[in-house]
DNA sequence: TCAATACATTGAGATTGGTCGATACATCGA
DNA sequence: TCGATGTATCGACCAATCTCAATGTATTGA
C-alpha cells in the first residue's frame, strides 16, 4: 500500500496533477511554508508554551522570559506563526493574545501521516 | 532503534500552567530539526515522490527530472532527509535507493496533533 | 584495465533567517 | 495631556541554506 502524504484540507489539493499521486509544486510549496514556521526550536517552544498556558492563550510578555529572548525577537517569531496560520492574534488593550489554531495543527498532522480513520 | 523525539503529550491543552506541560529546550530542538528537513518545497516533493513510487523506493536518477534540479542538489536534499531520519538509504549496485520511514512521519504527526484521548 | 554510469562531496555565490538595539505606535492611568 | 507600559517595525550583522559546476568515488560492463 504505502499510502503517503496525501494532503487534506486547504493545505494542499488532493490527487495528481502530476502523475502518480505525488504532490505538485504548488502543494509542496504551501506545505513547506507551514513546516518552515515550525522549523525553529524557539517557535516550537512558543507554540508549546501557548498551548500549555492556562486558558490556551498568552501574550508576548508571558513568553520572553521562558525562551530567554528579547521582546522584538519573540514578536518576530510570533508573526511567523501567525502568517503560517498556526496561531491567531487578538489585541486586547495593551496586550496581544496569541492562541493556537488546533485545526491548522491537525491539518499538518494529517498531511504528514495518513489519516487514521 | 533510532526513534524520533516522541513527546506526544505536548502541544495539547493539558494540565499545568506555563512550565508544566511546555516542551523543554532539548525536545523543541529535536522536533524543530525534523521540521527543518520538511521546510523546503523540494524535499517535500521528493518525499512525496518516493512514497508515490511503485515499490515505495526511488533512486536519485528517478528524482532529478521531476523536480528539475541538478543531481548534486537532489543528492544534497536526500542527505538532509536521511539525517533527519525521515528516509533510509540503501546502496544496491550503482544505485542508492531511498525509502520513506513511515514510523518517523507518524511520530512527527503525533507530536503535532496528539491522538485525542 | 578502461570507459561509462550513478552518487557524493567540495567550493562558491546568492539568498534567507535569527537576533538585538533603537525606535515608532498604541493603550492605559493619572 | 503626559508618562509609562506592551508590541511592532526597522536596520544591521552574522549564520545557515539553496543551488550549481567541478571533481571525487564506487560500481558495472566490455
Amino acid at each position: 500500500m504505502t499510502t503517503l502524504p496525501v494532503l487534506t484540507r486547504d493545505l494542499a489539493v488532493c490527487c495528481s496533477p502530476t502523475g502518480g499521486g505525488a504532490l505538485d509544486a504548488a502543494s509542496a510549496e504551501r506545505l513547506a511554508r507551514v513546516f518552515k514556521a515550525l522549523a525553529d526550536p524557539t517557535r516550537v517552544r512558543l507554540l508549546s508554551l501557548i498551548a500549555a498556558t492556562e486558558g490556551g492563550e498568552a501574550c508576548i510578555c508571558d513568553m520572553t522570559e521562558p525562551v530567554s529572548l528579547s521582546q522584538p525577537t519573540v514578536s518576530h517569531h510570533m508573526r511567523q506563526l501567525v502568517d503560517a496560520g498556526l496561531v491567531t492574534r487578538e489585541q486586547r488593550g495593551k496586550w496581544a493574545y496569541y492562541r493556537v489554531v488546533e485545526a491548522a495543527l491537525q491539518a499538518v498532522s494529517d498531511a504528514i501521516a495518513p489519516s487514521k480513520v
